[in-house]
DNA sequence: GCATCATCCTTCGTATGCGAACAATATGAA
DNA sequence: TTCATATTGTTCGCATACGAAGGATGATGC
């Protein structure tokens, strides 16, 4: 049991997975009670920066497969967080809008991803998350 | 399209999640020669830190929910990585062993892993690797 | 010895994540 | 114009993730 403890550290990898799973899962547990998914709450923020957004830029902007976003967005549409509109000068395009729900909770989501990424980096010196974040930048 | 790169920085948990992807991508494409997945490999690795480990201990050991752990066994046992045995004394308890498969790939898949680890940190000073590796760990 | 509780593993349901194939549409070259 | 090619979005298949429930088994208290 302890010997992965002396292991596992040498597997940045590894590492990386695990500070992702965990960050992720304290975010996912905010987002419950508004039935929004970590996903879900990103393609809103994304929304928020370009309404009207094509489906294809979206999954551009956030990094994110089309097949991956395809079904996601069809569950947002389902539970009434944004809607499509198709494009009217080209036929195979999908425009992406948010609802008055989500515009109603905008600040309110936008201040829980905040809260969020504070609690993550709380343990960090000012400095340590500069470089942090930093690094992180340099990986993508 | 460039709105988002002014912002998207601000949440670390994106930046985070996209380091995490990408790593884990690029030891997928390592990996899949070999009919791997990234867990299956770490799987691998647990099991020869620990051979004959509980799938409840291995679960602790990789940070890794059993109800996830369970179907990953199943599918290492159908491609012939590792074998399930029932433990004599706790009827409740399996205890995991790798296969001869698995063995005399040890050495070429720790390579591999330590290959994609080092590729992942090729642009980090061995300063910035250090710290790095000791942020990450502090965030788990 | 038995009822209660804890532990181990499996199964189910939902949501990513992504490669691959596909239909519909647009664009450009001949 | 028409055919080849590229782009957009959907669907399928497989593999995580993980909460929740359930069945089998062990341990504990009385």
């Amino acid at each position: 049991m302890n010997k992965i403890s002396q292991n596992t550290p040498d597997c940045t990898i590894f590492l990386l997975a695990k500070a992702y799973q965990k960050a992720h899962g304290q975010f996912k547990a905010k987002l419950r009670p508004y039935n929004l998914t970590n996903l879900q709450h990103l393609v809103l923020e994304g929304l928020w920066i370009e309404e009207g957004v094509t489906a294809a830029d979206l999954g551009k902007l956030l990094v994110m497969d089309k097949a991956t976003l395809s079904g996601v967005l069809d569950r947002m549409i389902d539970s009434g967080w944004i809607r499509k509109e198709s494009d009217p000068d080209d036929g195979r395009v999908l425009r992406l809008y948010t609802t008055e729900k989500s515009a109603d909770l905008r600040e309110e989501l936008i201040a829980l991803r905040i809260a969020a990424n504070e609690e993550m980096l709380a343990g960090f010196s000012h400095e340590e998350q500069v470089l942090f974040k930093r690094l992180l930048k340099d990986l993508s």
